[in-house]
DNA sequence: AATGAATGAGCCTTCATTCAT
DNA sequence: TATGAATGAAGGCTCATTCAT
């Protein structure tokens, strides 16, 4: 405020020991569980004293809130669901089932303490409801488009998200190895969804008006 | 033990006790979590002293292998999937799935807790990863088998019944409602995995040149 | 409740160790302040685990309230001014002025912990304030009682009770000596606010109508 | 001190900073009590940092005695003192009375935290019981000169000014109105200690047979 | 079987104070 | 002069657990 020329060398300090405070009780709350994590633990872990905590938050629930700021995994959400958009169906189902579980296994650690609390907190879950809700509107619209395309067969795309996700989420929390799983995965919703005569090999739509080769097979 | 003629009278009191507070115990740690839950709390919403939980549990910890024994979802999985085995692929997936929700639906309080348990306890985690090993090998043999008889195209099954499982659990567990959203998972499974030609409405599988059944939207 | 025939050997115990955390926490705020005395202290004193007090009560607020609930002084004050009623002025003042001390005297711990309370919490001062006016009201329409025989002059009521509250209770909650103070002070203020003629010698009231002696002397 | 010319600006700067902070914690401290306000309260309402404070106070004690220091009402009382000193005892008593009731409003914050703290520190009380003694020496003798004078009565003048202060001060730091209750406290002090015969209204002793003042109100 | 008094470890949080900048 | 990061000692309160009755 009062110091033109951009952070002092104080202001830099001190922000890096409240990202320090912020990453250390993450990883003691994805370890022990928010209650089972005590300030106590953190603290010594950063090699700081007890009330140093407080001088940056104001509660063990506002480092949590902090925590959330800093890690939350809404934007690169984001930006995986705005890179995917008008790519082919094939393709895209593939770079969204292994977005996630990049995306998740880079946040894992939040998605774990967020698993927890949301189980617990009603406003926790409200709040991801609606997350949840933001995305799937996002991510349905496109596969709603390559329905439009003829790509896809019409269906209830909400469906394949939520097995998606719910399918490769969890395999990155519990740091499970993505393949061959989501390669299979993605093959089996790929089929379940495909519209008859959708040759995923092309990466290529197929108009909407392209004569579809004979249904010899629904692959 | 040492009295013929069955339990007595004041052994199945004792026993209505000890199932009135598993059961308490077991809403509480699902209402706020097995950390946040005390025993005073269990206590009091039963109508006893904290005292008498020590009476019957040896501790916190042994309350809760209590509820897990005898809320366990184990034994009506295992039921679950003896009634599908022998069913065509696309009725034994449809059972499966709505079988799933259901037993998953009656136990929601139980899988929460050991939810937000298995994030923390590393006894659990492996404890869980063990039963999920076991259901899946058995569910795994009964979609083999469908592809051994040509209902299925050769897959990885583990990842067909993992998708479906990580998408209808979280359902019943947050209370979700389960139609349409489960039917339509099943369809898309289905058809991500039917052989070519297979026509689940037979219930037999077809030769290559039966025309699939419509969908269920207009395509 | 539940056990006819009156308190059994453990609730009396258990009343008697909730009345000695009660009255070594007044004795402890006393000496201390509220904030200076610590829960630790009080069960220290009392020989006992800290863990113990909030067993017996919800806080250290909820402490408090059991300590005035307990020694409140309003109780002897109504007693001492039903005491008085109908008693000749000069008695009557007389004893109101030693009640007083006696009274606060007795409850001197506790006027000390309010008094200092009351500057500092505006609930405390506005129920303080409340029990003055009702103190005020009934001591008031005594003393106008002995106006309208004719032992007093008319005056404010509420000034004289006031100036002799305000100057006995101090004298109490310091622990000073009442003698001579207090009956020098009763006869200043009996000759401050005594009818033109009134004789206090006489503890008899002078009939309205009889003739004052001749005014030599004020006394 | 090193530096001939009166103080430098940078001086008189910090002698201002330094009385906001008196200022400032005497404000706190009769809101809170001194326990209850922190050096953060203090610093931040003054708008500087905590740290400051330490630049000016040794300690949170050292600020509490710069403020007794700073608005000690001795000063003024001593004033007072001497401003009545040979007034007739009617005119004494009033200016007394008043004059008191002035002080004390100007300063009730500082007397309200003194209340406070006398309760609880032994030094305090006995450096407050010591100014007690002062004011009551030098008023004293005040009183007993009237009644060398013949105005007064011969009585313990001690317990005249004990009762005068007691009843005005605590109405000046609570905050209620003087009047009428000062004006009628005086008038029945001033008859109460009064010498037979002794007319105020003249301000001048008058001899045993002169008719007394008609009373306030109808007698 | 049942009660609830009692314990004691530990948690979150506050705050006066120090000190490098 | 001024800042605010950092410390460390408590303090209020909770809670699993024990035990005499």
């Amino acid at each position: 405020m009062g110091h033109p020329g951009g952070p002092t060398n104080r202001e830099r300090q001190a922000e890096q020991r409240r990202n320090q405070l912020i990453d250390t009780a993450l990883d003691l709350f994805a370890e022990k569980g928010v209650d089972g994590a005590t300030i106590k633990d953190i603290a010594t872990r950063v090699g700081v004293a007890q009330g140093l905590v407080y001088h940056y938050f104001d509660s063990k629930e506002d480092l949590l809130s902090a925590i959330i700021e800093r890690h939350g995994p809404v934007q690169p959400f984001s930006a995986l669901l705005a890179s995917v958009y008008e790519r082919p169906a094939a393709e895209g189902l593939s770079l969204l089932a292994h977005g996630v579980y990049r995306v998740a296994s880079e946040r894992r650690k939040l998605l774990s303490v967020l698993a927890r609390e949301i189980l617990v907190r009603p406003e926790m879950r409200l709040m991801a409801l609606g997350v949840r809700a933001q995305v799937l509107a996002i991510a349905g619209a496109y596969l709603d488009s390559r329905i439009a395309l003829g790509e896809l067969r019409p269906h209830d795309t909400t469906v394949t998200l939520q097995s998606l996700a719910a399918s490769v989420v969890p395999l990155a929390v519990v740091g499970l190895e993505p393949e061959p799983y989501i390669t299979h995965l993605v093959e089996i919703l790929l089929r379940g969804v495909a519209a008859p005569g959708y040759n995923p090999a092309n990466d290529q739509p197929t108009g909407p008006g392209a004569a579809p080769a004979k249904p010899t097979a629904t692959s």
